[in-house]
DNA sequence: TCGCGTTCTGGCAACGTTTACAAAAATATG
DNA sequence: CATATTTTTGTAAACGTTGCCAGAACGCGA
């Protein structure tokens, strides 16, 4: 391995000038400058970026985990980070917990290792070492933006959407299209913004003055195949409903399935509005009417506020709710509706 | 920050007794074993991983470099290379370069500037490092193995898939189902395999005695909005396809939407197959009959490759290529066929 | 109790950088 | 041309570990 002492040797200066060739090229004279510079390119040197980590306080680098990378909702958060971050000088490493507390911890130990300066995490786990700050009510014990869920009593930059607005704007639409029966596929309780698009459900059921019958609340995991199992159990209530508000588009997708496999058609039987708009959803069939994140001021925000953090420039605030979005496509019925008023 | 000269003094032993108590406890004493992991405990001591990355030769450490992570595909190859890699005890880095070069040779110089020790490259685009190497005949200059393409000339550990036997077999099949007028959407042809591909096509016609004719063959990016347009193309001919061979599944996807805003049905007018079997493909309307590659496969082998080579273990092959498998669902009209023989 | 072989322990030199400080060289000033 | 000032350079001390080596402590048999 060529180091910077090679350099200096082979150029005829001291290991301080070739590190300042290389800093602040300005402060050595253009002979010597030019020097180093060709016995660096001879020599093909590559600095150590360990050993600079080493003597620098920061890395510039920070990690994103998230529960799941091949979840598209993430993986185009992720890409949003990548492009700030980029763009700010940062590294990005990527870690994926699938829902493990143990491989979370792992990763968070990253920082407290110094490996990266901070975290920004996607998903509703908390590291331990975070955990017990909470608890405690400490300040942070490292950087951290939290992206999507926040946590009651956890002082936390956080950026998200308002999930209970978002999820009752969606149960309001098929309100408005003159659905009565509106059921709901749930994801996983234990995550805060499951919790919060429930509420919003409720709240925009109990406002219209209609009343949730029982097993009209199904649990899903955010899994096509949840929500396709799921879906199949609504359709099998005496009282089927003729609407659907899925927490996110996978199981939407997975109740489409479900609701072509026993015959019936969407919109007319049955209207379904999913969350997040993925991709795939205006490919589905009907396309599916949703509640758009924005995915990308979402990451963007996110790295952004660990980039003041980690520099202590001030944040504007410490909580940053973005705007959703509703997508009206055919899954809930809108065309239909509109045609038939004329 | 606390250091592990701190637990030495706060322990009342020297810094190589710490460091020993964390490397191989059983080498000291359990009296001052106790007493370090004691403070350790009190002071909340982590070791400095840039530190130790500094003295030790290797750092457990690869990159992965996708083209796109929001790509169910390749996050998907990603995840199981995360697994394997978690087991053999090494972090994982995630690049993504979006396509674009610089960006490529950032993160590839992660490895020459000791932050990782090797690379897994998923897509079509080389270092310039690397590219410079099989110009001049040279061996690798980094470590590196390659998942899904391979290059000619380039002397690299490779795993992949026989991408001309699978594209063949999908059109054969659709051959098959007798259709006669075959198109194809390609994917972009700087990638080695979706030159392969064609040409698998090519070959499945020509060994039936069918010519494809001009517009036939038209050119897609992978992404969902090229196959509908490229699909739309193929519906204005003259001499309409019966049939269409994507080169992924996305567009597959894309071209389905195409189809029905015509008018038209699958697989009744036009039969389907696509490639990569995403996730996305059994829930399409009609569910998608494609190419399985064996993403979990790819990736464990692609990560067990990059540390055998890592250790100096001998690779058992240089170059390993998975089986691809059919998954015949209703898009390419099995089940009709099926039906009206009986 | 002594001597000897083992097992533990501590001191210290790396690892490859960056950077404070001092020294040297270049330049400006009279 | 000497001196003062500024710019450029080199020396060496960090950064936080690990691991070699020498020496200390221990255990055991006589």
């Amino acid at each position: 391995m060529v180091t910077i002492r090679d350099i200096a040797k082979r150029a005829g200066v001291s290991v301080a000038t070739v590190s300042r060739t290389l800093r602040e090229p300005e402060a050595v004279r253009p002979a010597k400058r030019d020097a180093v510079n060709q016995a660096i390119e001879e020599m093909k040197y590559v600095p150590n970026a360990i050993a600079q980590q080493l003597r620098r306080p920061r890395h510039e680098a920070i990690i994103v985990i998230v529960p799941e990378i091949a979840n598209p909702f993430f993986s185009e958060i992720v890409q949003s980070i990548e492009n700030v971050a980029h763009e700010l000088g940062y590294r990005v490493l990527i870690g994926e917990t699938q829902g493990k507390q143990e491989r979370l911890d792992y990763y968070a130990e990253m920082v407290t290792s110094r490996v990266a300066d901070g975290l920004i995490l996607l998903g509703s786990l908390l590291p331990s070492v975070v955990r017990a700050t909470v608890k405690a009510g400490k300040p942070l014990p490292i950087p951290l933006v939290l992206a999507c869920e926040s946590y009651a009593g956890l002082n936390c930059p956080h950026v998200g959407i308002d999930n209970v607005a978002a999820a009752k704007l969606a149960v309001q639409h098929l309100i408005a299209m003159e659905r009565k029966r509106i059921a709901t596929i749930t994801g996983p309780m234990v995550n805060s913004l499951c919790a919060d698009r429930l509420r919003g459900y409720h709240s925009a059921m109990v406002e219209a003055g209609l009343t949730p019958e029982a097993g009209w609340i199904v649990d899903g995991d955010f899994s096509i195949e949840s929500g396709h199992t799921a879906m199949l159990r609504l359709l099998e209530l005496e009282s089927r409903p003729d609407a659907v508000f899925c927490a996110n588009d996978e199981m939407a997708i997975g109740a489409q399935q479900a609701i072509h496999e026993k015959g019936l058609t969407i919109p007319d039987d049955i209207a379904i509005v999913g969350f997040d708009d993925l991709r795939f959803g205006a490919y589905a069939s009907p396309p599916l009417t949703t509640i758009r994140q924005p995915t990308n001021e979402l990451g963007e925000t996110a790295m952004r506020m660990i980039d003041a953090m980690l520099h202590d420039k001030p944040l504007t605030e410490q909580s940053v709710v973005l705007a959703h979005q509703l997508i009206v496509r055919r899954s809930s019925g809108a065309q239909e509706r509109l045609a038939s008023n004329k």
